[in-house]
DNA sequence: CGCGATCTTCACATTCTCGTCACCAGCGGC
DNA sequence: GCCGCTGGTGACGAGAATGTGAAGATCGCG
Protein backbone atom coordinates (compact mmCIF):
# COMPACT_ATOMS: atom_id res chain seq x y z
CA UNK A 1 0.00 0.00 0.00
CA UNK A 2 1.63 3.63 -0.91
CA UNK A 3 0.04 6.26 -2.20
CA UNK A 4 2.29 7.29 -4.48
CA UNK A 5 0.99 5.53 -8.25
CA UNK A 6 4.28 5.37 -9.71
CA UNK A 7 6.21 4.23 -6.96
CA UNK A 8 3.36 1.88 -6.18
CA UNK A 9 3.84 0.48 -9.88
CA UNK A 10 7.60 0.68 -9.96
CA UNK A 11 7.35 -1.62 -6.94
CA UNK A 12 5.04 -3.79 -8.12
CA UNK A 13 7.09 -4.95 -11.30
CA UNK A 14 10.32 -5.46 -9.20
CA UNK A 15 7.97 -7.89 -7.09
CA UNK A 16 6.68 -9.68 -10.27
CA UNK A 17 10.25 -10.26 -11.48
CA UNK A 18 10.66 -12.46 -8.35
CA UNK A 19 7.42 -14.41 -9.79
CA UNK A 20 5.27 -12.99 -6.70
CA UNK A 21 2.10 -11.83 -6.94
CA UNK A 22 1.46 -8.12 -5.61
CA UNK A 23 -1.46 -6.46 -4.67
CA UNK A 24 -1.21 -2.59 -4.86
CA UNK A 25 -3.50 -0.56 -2.73
CA UNK A 26 -3.87 3.28 -2.89
CA UNK A 27 -5.59 3.82 0.56
CA UNK A 28 -5.73 2.13 3.62
CA UNK A 29 -9.60 2.04 3.51
CA UNK A 30 -9.59 0.19 -0.20
CA UNK A 31 -6.54 -2.29 0.95
CA UNK A 32 -8.67 -3.11 4.17
CA UNK A 33 -11.95 -3.79 2.21
CA UNK A 34 -9.84 -6.25 -0.04
CA UNK A 35 -8.50 -7.85 3.29
CA UNK A 36 -11.88 -8.84 4.52
CA UNK A 37 -12.73 -10.26 1.26
CA UNK A 38 -9.98 -12.67 1.18
CA UNK A 39 -9.96 -15.74 2.55
CA UNK A 40 -6.52 -16.40 3.22
CA UNK A 41 -4.46 -13.22 3.95
CA UNK A 42 -1.95 -12.24 1.88
CA UNK A 43 1.87 -13.38 2.61
CA UNK A 44 3.52 -10.40 3.25
CA UNK A 45 2.06 -6.60 3.41
CA UNK A 46 4.02 -3.81 2.16
CA UNK A 47 2.94 -0.12 4.15
CA UNK A 48 3.61 3.26 3.59
CA UNK A 49 3.39 5.25 7.10
CA UNK A 50 2.09 8.73 5.25
CA UNK A 51 -0.96 7.65 3.79
CA UNK A 52 -4.56 9.44 3.45
CA UNK A 53 -7.34 8.81 5.71
CA UNK A 54 -6.24 5.94 8.20
CA UNK A 55 -2.38 6.01 8.50
CA UNK A 56 -0.34 3.14 8.36
CA UNK A 57 0.52 2.99 12.15
CA UNK A 58 -3.51 2.40 12.13
CA UNK A 59 -3.34 -0.29 9.98
CA UNK A 60 -0.79 -2.21 12.02
CA UNK A 61 -2.74 -1.93 14.99
CA UNK A 62 -6.06 -2.80 13.10
CA UNK A 63 -4.29 -5.93 11.99
CA UNK A 64 -2.54 -6.75 14.93
CA UNK A 65 -5.68 -6.74 16.49
CA UNK A 66 -7.14 -9.45 14.73
CA UNK A 67 -5.83 -12.89 15.16
CA UNK A 68 -6.23 -13.94 11.24
CA UNK A 69 -3.43 -11.23 10.86
CA UNK A 70 -1.19 -11.34 13.72
CA UNK A 71 0.73 -13.40 12.42
CA UNK A 72 1.42 -11.47 9.05
CA UNK A 73 4.63 -10.20 7.95
CA UNK A 74 4.58 -6.69 7.79
CA UNK A 75 7.28 -4.17 5.72
CA UNK A 76 6.90 -0.61 6.67
CA UNK A 77 8.51 1.90 4.26
CA UNK A 78 8.83 5.65 4.85
CA UNK A 79 10.44 8.74 4.32
CA UNK A 80 8.97 9.54 8.30
CA UNK A 81 11.97 8.30 9.24
CA UNK A 82 12.89 9.89 12.64
CA UNK A 83 14.10 7.69 15.36
CA UNK A 84 10.53 7.48 16.84
CA UNK A 85 8.96 6.63 14.36
CA UNK A 86 10.89 3.66 13.62
CA UNK A 87 10.90 2.57 17.33
CA UNK A 88 7.09 3.22 17.52
CA UNK A 89 5.81 1.53 13.90
CA UNK A 90 7.94 -1.26 15.20
CA UNK A 91 6.64 -1.34 18.53
CA UNK A 92 2.84 -1.34 16.93
CA UNK A 93 4.05 -4.80 15.05
CA UNK A 94 5.71 -4.67 11.95
CA UNK A 95 8.53 -6.33 11.17
CA UNK A 96 10.68 -3.95 9.30
CA UNK A 97 11.33 -0.63 8.28
CA UNK A 98 13.04 0.71 5.49
CA UNK A 99 13.79 3.84 4.88
CA UNK A 100 12.40 5.95 1.93
CA UNK A 101 14.33 6.62 -0.44
CA UNK A 102 15.08 2.71 -0.88
CA UNK A 103 16.69 1.30 -3.89
CA UNK A 104 13.92 -1.36 -5.07
CA UNK A 105 16.19 -3.88 -5.39
CA UNK A 106 16.71 -3.65 -1.43
CA UNK A 107 13.17 -3.64 -1.24
CA UNK A 108 12.95 -6.67 -3.15
CA UNK A 109 15.33 -8.59 -1.39
CA UNK A 110 13.87 -7.90 1.84
CA UNK A 111 10.66 -9.21 1.02
CA UNK A 112 11.89 -12.10 -0.55
CA UNK A 113 13.77 -12.36 3.33
CA UNK A 114 10.75 -12.29 5.22
CA UNK A 115 8.77 -14.54 2.81
CA UNK A 116 11.38 -17.22 3.08
CA UNK A 117 11.35 -16.98 7.07
CA UNK A 118 7.68 -17.41 7.07
CA UNK A 119 7.67 -19.78 4.44
CA UNK A 120 9.92 -21.74 6.68
CA UNK A 121 7.42 -21.92 9.24
CA UNK A 122 4.30 -22.31 7.26
CA UNK A 123 5.58 -25.35 5.29
CA UNK A 124 7.75 -26.80 8.41
CA UNK A 125 7.69 -30.35 7.50
CA UNK A 126 8.80 -29.00 4.00
CA UNK A 127 8.74 -31.80 1.35
CA UNK A 128 9.68 -34.95 2.07
CA UNK A 129 7.45 -37.22 0.57
CA UNK A 130 8.01 -38.12 -3.09
CA UNK A 131 6.03 -40.04 -5.40
CA UNK A 132 5.78 -41.40 -8.36
CA UNK A 133 2.77 -43.88 -9.46
CA UNK A 134 2.17 -46.23 -6.97
CA UNK A 135 5.60 -45.61 -5.44
CA UNK A 136 5.88 -43.34 -2.66
CA UNK A 137 9.51 -42.30 -0.58
CA UNK A 138 9.30 -40.81 2.56
CA UNK A 139 12.61 -38.89 3.11
CA UNK A 140 11.97 -38.45 6.84
CA UNK A 141 11.23 -42.04 7.73
CA UNK A 142 13.64 -42.75 4.95
CA UNK A 143 10.47 -45.27 4.02
CA UNK A 144 9.59 -45.97 0.63
CA UNK A 145 6.14 -47.58 -0.07
CA UNK A 146 5.21 -49.35 -3.60
CA UNK A 147 1.23 -49.93 -4.07
CA UNK A 148 0.61 -48.48 0.04
CA UNK A 149 2.99 -51.76 1.33
CA UNK A 150 6.14 -50.82 2.76
CA UNK A 151 9.60 -52.03 0.65
CA UNK A 152 12.53 -53.07 2.85
CA UNK A 153 15.97 -51.57 1.17
CA UNK A 154 19.25 -51.48 1.80
CA UNK A 155 20.23 -48.06 2.50
CA UNK A 156 22.46 -48.19 -0.29
CA UNK A 157 19.59 -49.25 -2.50
CA UNK A 158 17.16 -46.17 -0.42
CA UNK A 159 19.49 -43.54 -1.57
CA UNK A 160 19.75 -45.11 -5.01
CA UNK A 161 15.74 -45.07 -5.34
CA UNK A 162 15.07 -41.99 -3.71
CA UNK A 163 16.85 -39.95 -5.61
CA UNK A 164 15.52 -41.28 -8.75
CA UNK A 165 12.18 -40.61 -7.44
CA UNK A 166 12.68 -37.31 -6.45
CA UNK A 167 13.94 -36.49 -9.67
CA UNK A 168 11.17 -38.39 -11.93
CA UNK A 169 11.30 -38.04 -15.26
CA UNK A 170 15.14 -36.97 -15.79
CA UNK A 171 17.24 -39.94 -16.54
CA UNK A 172 20.18 -39.76 -13.87
CA UNK A 173 23.62 -41.21 -14.60
CA UNK A 174 25.48 -43.95 -12.77
CA UNK A 175 28.08 -41.88 -11.58
CA UNK A 176 25.39 -39.40 -10.09
CA UNK A 177 23.98 -42.39 -8.42
CA UNK A 178 27.37 -43.37 -7.10
CA UNK A 179 27.55 -40.36 -5.35
CA UNK A 180 24.21 -40.86 -3.72
CA UNK A 181 25.50 -43.91 -2.22
CA UNK A 182 28.73 -42.31 -0.52
CA UNK A 183 31.71 -40.71 -2.07
CA UNK A 184 33.12 -44.71 -2.84
CA UNK A 185 35.56 -45.15 -5.12
CA UNK A 186 33.35 -48.19 -6.91
CA UNK A 187 33.28 -49.76 -10.32
CA UNK A 188 29.67 -47.95 -11.72
CA UNK A 189 28.11 -51.23 -12.34
CA UNK A 190 27.66 -51.59 -8.68
CA UNK A 191 24.80 -49.33 -9.09
CA UNK A 192 23.68 -52.00 -11.98
CA UNK A 193 23.39 -54.27 -9.87
CA UNK A 194 21.56 -52.52 -6.70
CA UNK A 195 19.00 -51.23 -9.11
CA UNK A 196 18.59 -55.11 -9.96
CA UNK A 197 18.34 -55.90 -6.07
CA UNK A 198 15.43 -53.05 -6.25
CA UNK A 199 13.79 -53.95 -8.67
CA UNK A 200 13.19 -57.31 -7.36
CA UNK A 201 12.22 -56.22 -4.10
CA UNK A 202 9.50 -53.32 -5.83
CA UNK A 203 7.58 -56.33 -7.32
CA UNK A 204 4.91 -55.09 -9.80
CA UNK A 205 5.98 -51.15 -9.24
CA UNK A 206 9.59 -52.36 -11.13
CA UNK A 207 8.17 -50.99 -13.93
CA UNK A 208 8.35 -47.63 -13.19
CA UNK A 209 11.96 -47.70 -13.21
CA UNK A 210 13.43 -47.77 -16.68
CA UNK A 211 16.81 -48.79 -17.68
CA UNK A 212 18.46 -45.57 -20.32
CA UNK A 213 20.81 -47.49 -22.28
CA UNK A 214 24.65 -45.96 -22.20
CA UNK A 215 23.33 -43.17 -19.84
CA UNK A 216 22.05 -44.22 -16.79
CA UNK A 217 18.27 -45.02 -14.83
CA UNK A 218 15.29 -42.64 -14.47
CA UNK A 219 12.09 -43.33 -12.79
CA UNK A 220 8.77 -42.42 -14.47
CA UNK A 221 5.27 -42.20 -13.10
CA UNK A 222 3.59 -43.89 -16.48
CA UNK A 223 3.84 -47.23 -17.88
CA UNK B 1 29.38 -9.30 16.80
CA UNK B 2 30.66 -6.21 16.15
CA UNK B 3 34.97 -5.47 15.86
CA UNK B 4 34.57 -1.78 17.49
CA UNK B 5 34.72 -2.06 21.37
CA UNK B 6 32.46 1.20 21.87
CA UNK B 7 30.06 0.48 19.80
CA UNK B 8 29.83 -2.91 20.88
CA UNK B 9 29.49 -2.24 24.37
CA UNK B 10 26.81 0.53 23.77
CA UNK B 11 24.73 -1.87 21.74
CA UNK B 12 25.10 -4.65 24.71
CA UNK B 13 24.21 -1.38 27.31
CA UNK B 14 21.02 -0.84 25.21
CA UNK B 15 20.19 -4.34 24.82
CA UNK B 16 20.19 -5.07 28.63
CA UNK B 17 18.06 -2.23 29.19
CA UNK B 18 15.55 -4.40 27.29
CA UNK B 19 16.40 -7.54 29.64
CA UNK B 20 17.61 -9.02 27.05
CA UNK B 21 21.26 -11.00 27.48
CA UNK B 22 23.71 -9.97 24.78
CA UNK B 23 26.51 -11.56 24.49
CA UNK B 24 29.52 -9.44 22.44
CA UNK B 25 31.67 -11.00 20.34
CA UNK B 26 35.05 -9.27 18.99
CA UNK B 27 35.53 -11.20 15.94
CA UNK B 28 33.99 -13.83 14.35
CA UNK B 29 36.36 -16.72 15.07
CA UNK B 30 35.44 -16.43 18.79
CA UNK B 31 31.95 -16.21 17.97
CA UNK B 32 31.89 -19.27 16.01
CA UNK B 33 33.72 -21.06 18.94
CA UNK B 34 31.45 -19.87 21.56
CA UNK B 35 28.21 -21.01 19.42
CA UNK B 36 29.89 -24.56 19.27
CA UNK B 37 29.57 -25.20 22.81
CA UNK B 38 26.26 -23.65 23.12
CA UNK B 39 23.88 -26.43 24.03
CA UNK B 40 20.81 -24.26 22.14
CA UNK B 41 21.46 -21.54 19.76
CA UNK B 42 20.93 -17.96 21.05
CA UNK B 43 17.33 -16.64 20.08
CA UNK B 44 18.96 -14.15 18.06
CA UNK B 45 22.41 -12.72 16.01
CA UNK B 46 23.56 -9.17 15.36
CA UNK B 47 26.04 -9.25 13.03
CA UNK B 48 28.58 -6.80 11.66
CA UNK B 49 29.52 -7.35 7.96
CA UNK B 50 33.25 -5.90 8.10
CA UNK B 51 35.12 -8.13 10.61
CA UNK B 52 38.65 -9.28 10.43
CA UNK B 53 39.25 -12.92 9.73
CA UNK B 54 36.01 -14.27 8.54
CA UNK B 55 33.70 -11.62 7.00
CA UNK B 56 29.68 -11.63 7.76
CA UNK B 57 28.94 -13.03 5.28
CA UNK B 58 30.75 -15.87 5.52
CA UNK B 59 29.16 -16.11 9.05
CA UNK B 60 26.25 -16.11 7.42
CA UNK B 61 27.18 -19.14 4.99
CA UNK B 62 28.46 -20.97 7.40
CA UNK B 63 25.71 -20.56 9.83
CA UNK B 64 22.67 -21.45 7.08
CA UNK B 65 24.72 -24.62 6.15
CA UNK B 66 23.82 -26.23 9.78
CA UNK B 67 20.67 -26.83 10.25
CA UNK B 68 20.78 -26.37 13.94
CA UNK B 69 21.38 -22.68 12.74
CA UNK B 70 19.24 -21.85 10.16
CA UNK B 71 16.18 -21.15 11.15
CA UNK B 72 17.93 -18.33 13.72
CA UNK B 73 17.46 -14.92 13.01
CA UNK B 74 20.16 -12.49 11.80
CA UNK B 75 20.15 -9.19 11.84
CA UNK B 76 23.18 -7.38 10.13
CA UNK B 77 24.43 -3.90 11.00
CA UNK B 78 26.73 -2.64 8.48
CA UNK B 79 28.28 0.61 6.84
CA UNK B 80 28.67 -1.34 3.88
CA UNK B 81 25.62 -0.39 2.08
CA UNK B 82 25.81 -0.25 -1.29
CA UNK B 83 22.64 -1.72 -3.03
CA UNK B 84 24.41 -5.06 -3.71
CA UNK B 85 25.75 -5.41 -0.47
CA UNK B 86 22.33 -5.33 0.96
CA UNK B 87 20.86 -7.39 -1.47
CA UNK B 88 23.58 -10.18 -0.94
CA UNK B 89 23.37 -10.05 2.05
CA UNK B 90 19.76 -10.87 2.53
CA UNK B 91 20.07 -13.14 -0.24
CA UNK B 92 22.70 -15.20 1.95
CA UNK B 93 19.87 -15.68 4.37
CA UNK B 94 20.16 -12.58 7.01
CA UNK B 95 16.95 -11.58 7.84
CA UNK B 96 17.59 -7.51 7.90
CA UNK B 97 19.74 -4.93 7.41
CA UNK B 98 20.29 -2.25 9.09
CA UNK B 99 22.49 0.60 7.99
CA UNK B 100 25.25 2.49 9.65
CA UNK B 101 25.14 4.79 11.65
CA UNK B 102 22.33 3.71 13.17
CA UNK B 103 20.42 4.88 16.42
CA UNK B 104 20.95 2.39 18.59
CA UNK B 105 16.90 2.72 19.74
CA UNK B 106 16.22 1.56 16.29
CA UNK B 107 18.52 -1.39 16.56
CA UNK B 108 16.94 -2.24 19.53
CA UNK B 109 13.39 -1.80 18.29
CA UNK B 110 14.15 -4.38 15.25
CA UNK B 111 15.93 -6.90 17.66
CA UNK B 112 12.69 -6.89 19.53
CA UNK B 113 10.56 -6.68 16.40
CA UNK B 114 12.71 -9.67 15.31
CA UNK B 115 12.46 -11.67 18.91
CA UNK B 116 8.46 -10.95 18.79
CA UNK B 117 7.97 -12.62 16.03
CA UNK B 118 10.21 -15.76 16.55
CA UNK B 119 8.79 -16.10 19.48
CA UNK B 120 5.76 -16.23 18.39
CA UNK B 121 6.67 -19.54 16.26
CA UNK B 122 8.65 -21.55 18.85
CA UNK B 123 5.97 -20.70 21.49
CA UNK B 124 2.96 -21.37 18.78
CA UNK B 125 2.81 -24.79 19.33
CA UNK B 126 3.45 -24.33 23.42
CA UNK B 127 3.31 -28.02 23.84
CA UNK B 128 5.69 -29.83 26.54
CA UNK B 129 3.97 -33.35 26.47
CA UNK B 130 5.15 -35.72 23.70
CA UNK B 131 3.82 -38.75 23.49
CA UNK B 132 4.40 -42.06 21.37
CA UNK B 133 2.09 -44.92 21.62
CA UNK B 134 2.67 -46.18 25.39
CA UNK B 135 5.92 -43.27 25.85
CA UNK B 136 4.76 -40.34 26.87
CA UNK B 137 8.37 -37.59 27.38
CA UNK B 138 6.84 -34.12 29.55
CA UNK B 139 9.39 -31.96 28.31
CA UNK B 140 8.63 -29.15 31.27
CA UNK B 141 9.11 -31.90 34.14
CA UNK B 142 12.10 -33.80 31.75
CA UNK B 143 9.92 -37.47 33.36
CA UNK B 144 9.41 -39.75 31.13
CA UNK B 145 6.90 -42.63 31.39
CA UNK B 146 6.58 -46.09 29.76
CA UNK B 147 2.87 -47.70 30.16
CA UNK B 148 2.36 -45.23 33.13
CA UNK B 149 5.06 -45.68 35.21
CA UNK B 150 8.04 -43.61 35.27
CA UNK B 151 11.82 -44.58 33.81
CA UNK B 152 14.38 -43.44 35.45
CA UNK B 153 16.77 -41.80 32.72
CA UNK B 154 20.02 -39.99 32.93
CA UNK B 155 20.13 -36.35 31.52
CA UNK B 156 21.95 -37.68 28.56
CA UNK B 157 19.50 -40.50 28.47
CA UNK B 158 16.45 -38.14 28.29
CA UNK B 159 17.97 -36.08 25.87
CA UNK B 160 18.40 -38.67 23.16
CA UNK B 161 14.88 -40.27 23.94
CA UNK B 162 12.85 -37.00 24.15
CA UNK B 163 14.52 -35.61 20.68
CA UNK B 164 13.26 -39.32 19.22
CA UNK B 165 9.79 -38.62 20.88
CA UNK B 166 9.62 -35.00 19.49
CA UNK B 167 10.38 -35.95 16.16
CA UNK B 168 8.45 -39.54 16.41
CA UNK B 169 8.02 -41.06 12.90
CA UNK B 170 11.53 -39.25 11.55
CA UNK B 171 15.03 -40.60 11.37
CA UNK B 172 17.10 -38.95 13.35
CA UNK B 173 20.92 -39.36 12.86
CA UNK B 174 23.80 -39.55 15.13
CA UNK B 175 24.96 -36.44 14.26
CA UNK B 176 21.48 -34.78 15.31
CA UNK B 177 21.34 -36.60 18.60
CA UNK B 178 25.24 -35.97 19.26
CA UNK B 179 24.35 -32.38 19.45
CA UNK B 180 21.45 -32.73 21.27
CA UNK B 181 23.35 -34.25 23.73
CA UNK B 182 25.60 -31.44 23.95
CA UNK B 183 29.07 -32.88 23.20
CA UNK B 184 30.16 -32.22 19.60
CA UNK B 185 33.59 -33.57 20.06
CA UNK B 186 32.29 -37.16 20.77
CA UNK B 187 32.70 -40.55 19.19
CA UNK B 188 28.90 -40.70 16.85
CA UNK B 189 28.93 -44.68 18.72
CA UNK B 190 28.26 -42.95 21.68
CA UNK B 191 24.78 -42.46 20.99
CA UNK B 192 24.81 -46.32 20.31
CA UNK B 193 25.76 -47.05 23.99
CA UNK B 194 22.78 -44.84 24.99
CA UNK B 195 20.43 -45.93 23.20
CA UNK B 196 21.30 -49.63 24.45
CA UNK B 197 20.98 -48.34 27.54
CA UNK B 198 17.54 -46.38 26.95
CA UNK B 199 16.40 -49.68 25.36
CA UNK B 200 16.94 -51.73 28.89
CA UNK B 201 15.11 -49.22 30.94
CA UNK B 202 12.27 -49.16 28.47
CA UNK B 203 11.63 -52.59 28.55
CA UNK B 204 8.30 -53.01 26.90
CA UNK B 205 8.31 -50.00 24.69
CA UNK B 206 11.56 -50.49 23.94
CA UNK B 207 10.06 -51.74 20.66
CA UNK B 208 8.99 -48.13 19.47
CA UNK B 209 12.49 -47.13 19.30
CA UNK B 210 14.16 -48.37 15.99
CA UNK B 211 17.23 -48.63 14.09
CA UNK B 212 17.68 -47.16 11.01
CA UNK B 213 20.61 -48.93 9.86
CA UNK B 214 23.43 -46.25 8.45
CA UNK B 215 20.94 -43.17 9.04
CA UNK B 216 20.20 -43.29 13.00
CA UNK B 217 17.44 -44.16 15.27
CA UNK B 218 13.52 -42.78 15.39
CA UNK B 219 10.55 -43.63 17.15
CA UNK B 220 7.51 -45.12 15.84
CA UNK B 221 4.11 -45.57 17.27
CA UNK B 222 3.00 -48.26 15.81
CA UNK B 223 4.67 -51.70 15.93
C1' DC C 1 39.59 -36.30 48.67
C1' DG C 2 36.65 -40.25 48.08
C1' DC C 3 32.45 -41.94 46.14
C1' DG C 4 28.85 -42.91 43.07
C1' DA C 5 26.69 -41.71 38.91
C1' DT C 6 27.32 -40.79 34.34
C1' DC C 7 29.71 -40.45 30.12
C1' DT C 8 32.98 -42.11 26.72
C1' DT C 9 35.82 -45.29 24.61
C1' DC C 10 37.16 -49.75 23.34
C1' DA C 11 36.87 -54.56 22.00
C1' DC C 12 34.41 -58.19 20.25
C1' DA C 13 30.52 -60.81 18.21
C1' DT C 14 26.96 -60.75 15.04
C1' DT C 15 24.46 -59.55 11.33
C1' DC C 16 23.92 -57.30 7.13
C1' DT C 17 25.63 -54.92 3.13
C1' DC C 18 28.60 -53.88 -0.67
C1' DG C 19 31.62 -54.32 -4.47
C1' DT C 20 33.40 -57.41 -7.67
C1' DC C 21 33.48 -60.85 -10.91
C1' DA C 22 32.00 -64.05 -14.22
C1' DC C 23 28.74 -65.24 -17.25
C1' DC C 24 24.46 -64.64 -19.72
C1' DA C 25 20.86 -61.97 -22.28
C1' DG C 26 19.22 -58.41 -25.20
C1' DC C 27 19.82 -55.07 -28.65
C1' DG C 28 21.35 -52.85 -32.89
C1' DG C 29 24.15 -52.80 -36.93
C1' DC C 30 25.68 -55.24 -40.77
C1' DG D 1 22.60 -64.91 -38.31
C1' DC D 2 26.89 -62.94 -36.44
C1' DC D 3 29.29 -59.63 -33.69
C1' DG D 4 30.23 -56.09 -30.39
C1' DC D 5 28.53 -53.67 -26.71
C1' DT D 6 25.64 -52.70 -22.84
C1' DG D 7 22.89 -54.25 -19.18
C1' DG D 8 21.05 -58.12 -15.86
C1' DT D 9 22.11 -61.24 -12.34
C1' DG D 10 23.79 -65.00 -9.03
C1' DA D 11 27.41 -65.86 -5.83
C1' DC D 12 31.01 -64.83 -2.61
C1' DG D 13 34.43 -62.81 0.40
C1' DA D 14 35.71 -58.33 2.55
C1' DG D 15 34.24 -54.97 5.23
C1' DA D 16 30.76 -51.99 7.52
C1' DA D 17 27.17 -51.08 10.94
C1' DT D 18 25.24 -52.21 15.04
C1' DG D 19 24.54 -54.29 19.85
C1' DT D 20 26.65 -54.87 23.94
C1' DG D 21 29.68 -55.76 28.04
C1' DA D 22 33.33 -53.80 30.47
C1' DA D 23 36.98 -50.72 31.41
C1' DG D 24 38.70 -46.03 32.01
C1' DA D 25 37.57 -40.96 32.30
C1' DT D 26 34.82 -37.20 34.20
C1' DC D 27 31.85 -34.90 36.90
C1' DG D 28 29.24 -33.41 40.92
C1' DC D 29 28.87 -33.60 45.64
C1' DG D 30 29.45 -34.10 50.24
Amino acid sequence: MEDDDDIRELIGLYLQRESLEPVAFASSVAFLTWLSKQKDPPDLVILDLMLPELSGADVIKALRKQSAYDAMPILVCSAKATETDVVLTLGLGADTYIRKPFNPHELVAQVVAMLRRADARRSAPSQHVFTAGQLTVDTARHVVTAGGSPVDLTPSEYRILALLVERKGTVVSREELLRAVGETDAVERVIDVHVTNIRHKLGAAARLLHTSRSFGYYVDEDQ
